[in-house]
DNA sequence: TTAAATTTTTAGGCAAGACTAAATTTATTT
DNA sequence: AAATAAATTTAGTCTTGCCTAAAAATTTAA
């Protein structure tokens, strides 16, 4: 039965090594986590002990296979929950991590797999993220961001890249969601900022914003 | 912000406290805990520091209104949570108990209140105990031992005392449920036990499910 | 290819929460 | 009212998970 700590462990190594198959630092879980250099050191030598991960000093970590199977499980309840929050208890999806972040961590195999009975066997969470299946299967969605797109192509809004609440917060008050068809009109070439169509409106929203938009080419 | 442990004791202390105004000894919540004297002891001073308990040395403890309040709230939620166990996940009343031990920890007033919304404001949890309130008031059912009625007498089932996955099993396989009407039809002298009526079949329990099983007079 | 900077690890501590064994206080008997 | 028994507290340890400061290894730069 793993702990808390070591499950955010796994989850924080699970994500730093998306697009990276050497090694994840020390110091990048450490400031993933939240926690200092010496404590993620301390940490790693206990997962490897547990087979959980491939560790050599000075050389980072790695998830085995049943470190990626746990990680998979902690992230599938985290999504579902917030599927849950959102869908059934009428919760914004900027109000949802944090309790999510407590949620992960229940254990009940048969809660797990009701809850996603429950809500229909969601494939995503409401930040457009995949929920894993029970067997630690992802699909992943070909994503681009909004602002690669060219002049006149539309894409379907399918997540953010940054879920800071404030980030979703304003993408709520612009009334940009999930789903929503988003059609590049035109791209200021002094600040880079773009135009968009979005239904029946236009509007103008920054780089900044625009490279935290993923979309698919529809 | 209060540990889990902190949480548990609050709640054996409140539960050890109905009925019994003198203060509970260190021993009775060691064994409800399932933990050991000393471990009490040390935890008694720190809810003592934190005003959540009156405590002096060798003579128990009980709670301060904020512990009750902070125990109220705890259990509000476990027995919120084993609602949505079984009225939405499908789950059996024997199986709620260890899951909702680990709800009942999540810290988050709104999805508290968005819960007891969602289930449409559940007064009793599955077992027939009462939910608190938000405010942490708690209403208490007049409650009768099935052994107690007279021969002819009918109650409603509301409730367990010991609610034990086995004897929760055992009645629903006799399909003794919540809410039926049990007509005490004859009492052995013999060895106590009883016979009942139910619906439309009879059937015979011993002395110690007898006295197991809460009621109200109709 | 050394020297400097950065990263990581080791060493040593601290707090929470649990435990055993021993001491102390309270309760029960005789 | 002693003497014994039972309950409680104190003393001292252990584990988990975190930390700071210092040492060691690795990387980057001159």
């Amino acid at each position: 039965m793993l702990s808390y700590s070591e499950e955010n462990y796994l989850k924080a190594i699970f994500h730093l090594s998306v697009n990276n198959d050497s090694g994840v630092s020390t110091n990048s879980i450490a400031s993933k986590i939240d926690s200092k250099a010496p404590s993620v050191t301390e940490m790693l030598k206990k997962l490897f002990d547990k087979d959980l991960v491939t560790y050599k000093k000075y050389q980072g970590a790695l998830l085995t296979e049943l470190g990626r199977k746990t990680a998979l499980s902690v992230i599938r309840k985290h999504r579902l929950w917030e599927v849950f929050l959102v869908k059934k208890l009428n919760f914004k999806w900027y109000e949802v991590h944090d309790i999510a972040e407590q949620l992960e961590h229940i254990k009940s195999e048969k809660l797990t797999n009701e809850l996603d009975k429950f809500l229909e066997y969601p494939t995503q969470d409401p930040h457009g993220d995949p929920i894993p299946n029970p067997a630690g299967f992802i699909r992943y969605t070909a994503k681009l961001i909004l602002s690669d797109l060219l002049i006149g192509e539309t894409g379907k809004f399918i997540g953010v890249k940054d879920s800071s609440s404030t980030f979703l917060k304003y993408l709520d008050k612009r009334e940009i969601s999930l789903g929503s068809n988003i059609k590049v009109l035109h791209k200021e070439e002094f600040d880079e900022s773009v135009h968009i169509g979005l239904d029946e409106t236009n509007l103008s929203i920054s780089v900044k914003s625009a490279t935290n938009i993923y979309v698919t080419k529809l």
